[in-house]
DNA sequence: GTGGTCTAGACCACC
DNA sequence: GTGGTCTAGACCACG
């Protein structure tokens, strides 16, 4: 369970760890019945108070997608894994589309931000293989 | 000079009025020597609350894109229009930039979000002719 | 807005005190659009740290019963009072059917359940008029 | 001596196993001068870590109910059967008292309390007889 | 003025 | 060891 935090744009950190996390699932690199990494661990791995990861913690339980275990830790719950994929596009295309409706709202022509589209969706290789993620 | 705030995500009003203004320079509704619309009116038409008007102006000046006219209200700077222009490209380019990057980060196989990207891209027409913009 | 916290049980204070908020969007003593007391009012009113009025108020948040007005404060959402009203039942529903179940699975004849039953609902008046509230 | 720890609502596993094994006293199900279920025993039965029903002894040691018997086990105290009958009232008794207390909180009206009541305590058959247990 | 985020640290219950 | 609750206080963004 790697995490990067890097690349913070505003968004509130306990937000992105919690998005962290379900993508962890969704790519199942955390599987049902699983702990998740305690609060305390991650919050040192990510140099962040520990209140900040269980804040993520928290709204991903009142999500359903862990469930704790007294005394142990949390848990991915069942059912999870396909939660979280669909959950995942959902909020790729959510995030796609709201750029690109915010690109037109702007008044520029189509040509141009299809152009800078295919530009951005190149840099860094736009087919590179995303292992398995799915 | 119609401006619609709809589409709220969390960005500050302030900031999004303040984008309206440099497009609508950026597309030649608003040009160097004109009047922006005055607070009050704008304030009114957005049922925002006047200060919020202000700030945006307050913004724009400061980037120099309006200039005071005393007594008068706020013109348009000269050499506003190119300054928006290029601003808006690169207003564009960040936000699909972000949106790719951030699908990426999520672990989403590539072929996947490419299919997301054109599908999201032809919802309502991907070339529509945007008018006049550029 | 008089909300009294006593009678703790060793349920959470934000727990309770989100509950107190739903019941009195229950009973119309707040109504849709109006604002609920700020954060810093209502933890001063209840000698409570604010944060912990904070978390009440975004768990209500998360239950769509509350939205933010921007730099306003938090009003209560359309179709809140029916929400409320329902969920008010649904909880005293819960409520008694866990204690009586419980009671049961304690072993005591049920003639002597119905007992305590019938002198708890007594004290204090059991058909005292619960003004308006539904 | 079967124990069923279902419906779990938050209260800690050691204080409902302790409940149990009271009410199974009070019920006459364990008597003076037995033996209770062995530790490991119970904590397999239960699926539980045996340091959970290793403190729930300890609390009922504590209490009187059950006494060391050197290299055997625990057994029931003589007088145990009274006490627990006792306490299962008080038991039943606070259970009751404080969900009819909250329900009032709740500025529910008297009488749809008073209708969920009996709805509630119909379920299963309110006056189903439950056996020798008083 | 409003709410939101984050930090720091104490204390508790549970296993 | 685990998570959960609560406090205290700083700082920010918004209107």
């Amino acid at each position: 369970m790697l995490i990067d935090l890097s690349e913070s744009d505003g968004r509130p950190i306990y937000g992105r760890i919690a998005d962290r996390i379900k993508f962890a699932i969704a790519g199942e690199v955390l599987r049902p019945g699983e702990l998740a990494p305690s609060v305390r661990e991650l919050s040192k791995q990510l140099v962040v108070n520990p209140n900040t990861v269980a804040r993520a913690y928290r709204d991903l339980q009142a999500e359903g997608l862990l469930e704790p275990v007294r005394g142990t830790g949390l848990q991915v719950a069942s059912g999870a894994t396909e939660r979280c994929r669909s959950a995942r596009v959902e909020f790729v295309r959510g995030r796609l589309r709201s750029a690109i409706e915010e690109a037109r709202e702007t008044g520029l022509p189509g040509a141009e931000i299809e152009a800078i589209l295919h530009e951005e969706w190149g840099r860094g290789g736009g087919d590179r293989a995303n292992g398995k993620g799915a």
